[in-house]
DNA sequence: TTAAATCATACTAAAAAGGTAGGAAATAAA
DNA sequence: TTTATTTCCTACCTTTTTAGTATGATTTAA
């Protein structure tokens, strides 16, 4: 039931770009340096960022990484679920695994499933924007 | 994300229990069979149920286990919780752990905390006998 | 007395999490 | 065109957690 540092950290390190963000890209090292974590282990959740298209990434002297697109439109769910991978409690209700022999008959499933839905919605309707800086979000409540 | 096989299979022996109980005390072989779980691991799950009070044991030859209330009585809050440990999503929320140096400035807190209480609310909401045999959870819905 | 059950402790193997190392490729600036 | 600085890529290592097993003691109804 825990999230891993794989997704706090990422989560992090999208607000750490979305804050310092000024005109050019932002270089990893300073990313790692502010947030606390590994240059190394920076990169490999960085990986995981770039390839979900949630941040843009330029290479060489002045390279770094930028946000591919405002802040409000970014929602937790897509974030946790490109650092952390599918935010499924069980296997089986993935329809990539292979079904479970006992699904028809499984007492717990339906229970699982609102499970996972109530959390799916809670994640999609948080944006990064209502983490950034001291939005309302950090405030006093839920907002976007 | 994933809940472990510890709260699945501790779940499914409440219910198991519930559904089976019928004067006597079960025993832990016939639980095990029928849910397809090795004796011994069956055992060291049956061991935390027990430790929390949720089942009752009897020694010896006639021996097993029974539920120690009504299945309207328990919530999958406290099953879970007997079983998997706390369901905090992240450490820095239990009272019992070391406070978080970042606390203060942690932007992401509160989106966990209301997290935390969310999932809570779910599982407390959900009782035992909501799974057991042709329940209103199990057919159509979130019933008591 | 004995067979059948739980209780208790310790151990092991496999998987996942967390983290590192080294170098290739790209690119802006000198 | 060279060089310093950056990301990209693959592979690896260590630690922790999960999952499961072994062995034997204790209890108790028949």
């Amino acid at each position: 039931m825990k999230i891993s540092t794989r997704g706090r950290y990422g989560l992090r390190m999208m607000i750490d770009i979305a804050e310092h963000f000024d005109d050019g890209p932002i270089s990893l090292e300073a990313i790692a340096e502010r947030q606390g974590i590994s240059f190394k282990y920076a990169e490999s959740i960085m990986r995981s960022l770039v390839k979900a298209n949630l941040v843009k990434s330029s290479r060489g002297k002045t390279g770094g990484y930028c946000l591919s697109k405002k802040t409000n439109k970014y929602t937790l769910e897509e974030i946790l679920t490109a650092t952390e991978g599918d935010l499924y409690p069980i296997d089986c209700l993935s329809c990539t695994k292979p079904v479970c022999p006992k699904q028809d008959k499984c007492k717990a499933r339906k229970m699982w499933a609102d499970y996972y839905r109530i959390i799916k919605d809670y994640f999609s309707s948080i944006s990064l924007s209502s983490l950034v800086g001291n939005s309302s979000f950090y405030e006093d409540g839920l907002g976007i």
